[in-house]
Parts: C-alpha cells; sequence; structure tokens
DNA sequence: GCAAAAGTGTTCGGCGTACACCCATGC
DNA sequence: GCATGGGTGTACGCCGAACACTTTTGC
C-alpha cells in the first residue's frame, strides 16, 4: 500500500474529505503581539471569531493556497510564511476526516492593508485578549505562537515584522511583544549585532527630546 | 472566508484533493539508521521504493492513520509517532492538489514484525544507501531526518528506539547512527544522566570477556 | 540645564568539548 | 595475565544573564 498520490485509485474505503487551509496572520502593533481575525456572520459558529481560511482551490498547491490566503485577507506578498501543523477534525463534529493544514505568516502592521468586505469583516487582536474563537482556534493559534517563540530564537523571521529601516529600540520592543517579557537592552544589542540578521546603515531618525536612534536594516531579506 | 471545515459548503470553485497519510519508520539496526520502504510492483514509478502510506479512511482523523498505518506496516504500536509535514503535489504531475501529511515513527528493531504480503513487499534500508525512491520520498526521509536529529536534542525520543533495558553503550550508539558522527563517550554519558530520561536499573549484563555493563531504562515513557 | 531615550562593558555561572586512565570479566 | 569493553574527572572556551552609567538631543 501506498499514499493515494502514489496510487490514487485502488484504496478500499476511502473518501476524499475537506482539505481547508487556514493562515494565521500575526503582527506587532502598539507592543502587542496581534493575529488576524475573521468575524463569522452566519452559522455554524455565528458570532464567533476565526482564523482566516478556506478551502483549496482547484489545482492548487498548499504553498499557493496560503499565499493567496495572504494576498486576500491582508494584502500583503513576498513575507514570512510557514507552514504549522495539520489539523484534524478541529469542529469535532463526527463523522470525522476534516484536514485543516495552517499556516503562520509574520505582517508588519504598516504595510498591511485588510480587506474590506460587507460581511466576514476582518480585524486584529491581541493574543492576551482574543474574543470566542470558533472551531478551536484557539489551539491553533496558540500552536502557532509557540512556534514563533522558537523562530524569533534562531532566525531572522522578525524581519517581516518591520519596516526596511528600523531602531534597535523598535526590534527589541517587537521580541519582546512576542516573548511576552521585557529583555535587557545590552544584552539583546550584543546578541542581536552577533547574529549577522541586522547591519547598522548610516542612517538617523531623531523623534524628540534625545539622541537619535540608528537604523538598522535586515541583511538576508527584504 | 473561513476554513472549508468551518464553512464546507460555500468556497466557489473548490475541489476535494486527495489526502494521504506517509509514515516514515526509522529504526536503528547494525549502527545504521533506517527507514522502512514498500517496492512498487505496479505503474506509476514501478520498481521504485515508497515510504508505507495510503489514502484517509472514511471517517478517520489523521493520528488514528497515522496509528493504523504504523500497526498495518510494522506490527507494532505505542511508540515515539509526530507529525512531520504537509506536501503537496509530491507527485508534481499537474492537475495539482494532491495532499499528503507525513509523520515519522521510531520502532525498536526488535519489536518489528513487517507486513507480509505476496505483493508491495517491505523492507529496511540504510538511509544512506536508499534504492530508487518514488515521487520525491527522498525530500519526505530527508525532512524526517532533520526532525529526528533536532528531537534528539532535546527530548526522550530515543525511548521508542530501544528495548526496555538497555547498555548505555546500545544508547550511544543509537545517536551515533542517527547523528552520523561518534560521540565522545564521557560527555555523552553525563549529558544523558543530567537529561532525567534514564534511570539506571540494579541489572547488568555480561556479554563478553569484560566488565558488565549496567542496564538502564527510560523514565518517562514506555 | 534638564528631561528623555540612545548607546556601551564587565562579571559570573552553566554547558558543551577535548582528552586518558583504571576496572571487572572470560578465557 | 591479557585482551576486551565498561566506567569515570578535569580544564577550557563560549554564551546567556545580571547589572549602571555616559551621550546626544530638544526645549
Amino acid at each position: 500500500m501506498t499514499t493515494a498520490a502514489q496510487r490514487p485509485a485502488t484504496a478500499a474505503r476511502t473518501r476524499q474529505p475537506d482539505v481547508a487551509v487556514l493562515v494565521v496572520i500575526f503582527t506587532v502593533a502598539h507592543d502587542r503581539l496581534q493575529a488576524l481575525l475573521i468575524e463569522r456572520s452566519a452559522p455554524p459558529e455565528e458570532g464567533r471569531w476565526a482564523v482566516p481560511g478556506g478551502a483549496l482551490q482547484e489545482d492548487e498547491s498548499l504553498d499557493r493556497a496560503a499565499v493567496r490566503k495572504l494576498a486576500e485577507e491582508a494584502g500583503v506578498t513576498d513575507l514570512f510564511l510557514e507552514q504549522l501543523y495539520t489539523f484534524s477534525d478541529l469542529d469535532h463534529s463526527p463523522p470525522q476526516g476534516s484536514v485543516a493544514v495552517a499556516w503562520f505568516a509574520l505582517a508588519d502592521h504598516q504595510r498591511v492593508r485588510l480587506a474590506q468586505r460587507s460581511e466576514w469583516q476582518p480585524g486584529w487582536f491581541a493574543l492576551d485578549d482574543l474574543p470566542p474563537l470558533a472551531f478551536q482556534n484557539e489551539l491553533v493559534i496558540e500552536t502557532a505562537r509557540e512556534r514563533l517563540i522558537n523562530k524569533l530564537q534562531y532566525t531572522d523571521a522578525a524581519y517581516s515584522l518591520l519596516p526596511k529601516r528600523f531602531t534597535m529600540r523598535e526590534l527589541q520592543r517587537v521580541y519582546e511583544a512576542i516573548l511576552g517579557r521585557t529583555l535587557d537592552k545590552r544584552n539583546f544589542r550584543r546578541r542581536i549585532k552577533a547574529s549577522d540578521f541586522i547591519a547598522p546603515t548610516e542612517e538617523f531618525r531623531a523623534d524628540g527630546p534625545h539622541r537619535p536612534a540608528r537604523l538598522y536594516r535586515f541583511t538576508h531579506r527584504t
């Protein structure tokens, strides 16, 4: 026996389950980690909020479906997007077998342009202040948050949460919002500088009665 | 818009793609990391080998499908099994949209009882000596190997590769086979003992003209 | 000149790594 | 008594964490 992809026609007693793609879209705004949610204005689970998602379109690969969702809901492309986990039976209503492939994305809040619709309006919610969610989406979001915290330790994933030029302090605030704790300024700067993820520019930004801050850029992407 | 699981009937221009479950089953035998493969005795990809898998059965969740596959192919239950990644279009034959949810499992070689069939015979292959594979299964296996190496660093995943009682040397050989390099005996023992994954027993095993080895057991599982 | 945020160095403990010898046994 | 694998301790470099003061600017 082998996979359906490998031998589609011969397996006994199978069915073709629903396959959905979910995209947890994170941003950091007002020093808080936020997720994009959409209000369900019709049953089932009417009035609750849910992670953006939808069925796989015809002849569409998973990655392209995730990219499409991101463009549809947040009007952005070309940012951090990674597969998270594939959930089964999130609606836990027998008969079982529904499959939802969850992804998570990181978006610079300033660049996002939310979809405008008459129904199913989207909105940002801080992770520590989520509304009632549909379909066990708490689980999906929490899984995404854990992965994000992990990714942050050893990748430059944060590039996707900030504009092209940013100050060290802004970067630190992003890290603090995600990790949910304050960081020591000196240790943070040393660690980040040693990481090679970012490089200094010759630009500075003055925004108050204090010394202007040097601007940095990510080296790897954007 | 929301997930198919969440709103199955309304998405436009969707299809129900094939959903398969793949299980990469690893074992360590003869000091080598090996994977279970099945020979395809019919087209497509006849004569090539593939990771065990099959279509999701009716009303079956992904986890149960993976557990079932493991029992069918290797005759084992109750071992390390973790979702790996969900691949799209492994057969890369348009029309696209096939979905394969890959898992990986670790099995004690001594406990495995391979399925006996007239066709589609299974066999073990060392990872550094794989036969020609079907459907980009190299990618699946390599992804699994990377995850396994990672898991080994900070979990007790190896519990599933060894019998209930084992010597330090046996454990070290398992680690060495997976990591692909030799380890320092003293450092290995210190690190493992500090990890709390294992505990010493009062049993010893004598198997040659030398000092008998103390047997250990995993604390967390088995 | 003062308020406000930017920027910078040192100390310490834990952890991974390198490395060499004695111990218990079977024959 | 010797060959064979089991079993142990120390020194060092790196990294993350704790911690306080000086610099530059606007008003």
